[in-house]
DNA sequence: GAGGAATGTGGGCATTGTCAACATTCGGGG
DNA sequence: CCCCGAATGTTGACAATGCCCACATTCCTC
């Protein structure tokens, strides 16, 4: 039948993308809560069960869900890594972090908020720690001893994602956030 | 009947506080998702419609747990404060802030994660800016221009909560992030 | 082209939040 | 002292959800 754009097409075409793009667009409006296994595949067209074909649990299409936030979000410090000259490097890329926040907040707050355990997924783990490697690589390359890398990484980490996360709480507004970058 | 420790003592005796009481413990095992009013309602040995004439909603049941979560925050910032010397109360604050995330660590989760929509619950704003307002004025009496206080409330809070919700999340330790403080 | 694997369907069950109607208990005014 | 309104708690119901089971359809390989 239709396999139009898709990878593989069974008989849908490809499920797995479009329950998570009807995912994101659940959590877009109305939080994790909203993301519910039934309404992403009345979204897609299918019945209640087709999901679990793909995901082995609503909690599984919620952290492949923020398993790809983990990527976009490692993707845009890595860019702004590689366009910023070394020493601003850091600052750039707490830029982006802070970017990250705000203009994918649902998204961030998935990500890092309590819905999710993050320990019972291996990529979402993965992808985690991938992007926190943008941040540690680039504070190891400035230099210093083991301790005092291991120091400045933890306050660097500490403050642009506290920041990060009181924008995506709407706690603070972006531009706030930025003047306690510098 | 009973009335044997509570306050006013109709029906239950205190069923209000019976129910925060089974929610913390909810909160504590299973995560925010664990908190429900069925289930509260049964530990607390009443019916299952019972918590509606102490709670409009389920929502507003996990409200009342984060607004005393924060209470409780601010209790031990004051405290913190006041035991410190004016030089280290940044610090000591922090430690504090540190230590709450560390030992209530579900209780910090909701406080601060996307479960609960802190704009919608009156109390619950009042009490997590009253907790704010003891790291601001503690910025604010080291002196300095308006703009530069700013700065460093943004900067002071976004590390401290930063640090507090990593450890919280179980993503670093305590002692790492205390490493990060000083 | 036949058969097994992958994928999707329909029905069902327990649990939950919420609403409505009813019952019980409390406290104050005759 | 008792009676009545208000506060509190109970029972029953409904829709939605996650998940399990048995069954149907479609694909791919041999």
């Amino acid at each position: 039948m239709s396999t139009f754009g898709g990878k593989t097409a069974y008989h849908h075409g490809d499920l797995r993308r479009g329950l998570l793009t009807a995912a994101r667009a659940l959590l877009h409006q109305g939080g994790p809560d909203a993301v519910t296994l039934r309404e992403a595949a009345r979204a897609a067209g299918v019945s209640h069960n087709a999901p679990y074909r793909h995901f082995p649990s609503r909690d599984a299409m919620l952290a492949a869900v923020a398993t790809d936030g983990f990527l976009a979000l490692r993707a845009r410090l890595d860019a702004a890594r590689s366009a910023a000259a070394p020493a601003e490097r850091l600052v750039a890329i707490g830029r982006a972090y802070l970017g990250f926040a705000a203009q994918e907040r649902a998204a961030f707050r998935l990500m890092f908020g309590s819905a999710l355990d993050r320990a019972a997924h291996a990529d979402l783990r993965e992808a985690a720690e991938a992007a926190f490697a943008v941040l540690r690589d680039t504070v190891a390359e400035r230099g210093g001893d083991a301790a005092s890398i291991a120091r400045e990484t933890v306050r660097a980490w500490g403050l642009v994602h506290g920041l990060a996360t009181l924008v995506a709480d709407g706690q603070i507004t972006p531009e706030a956030a930025d003047t306690g970058l510098a």
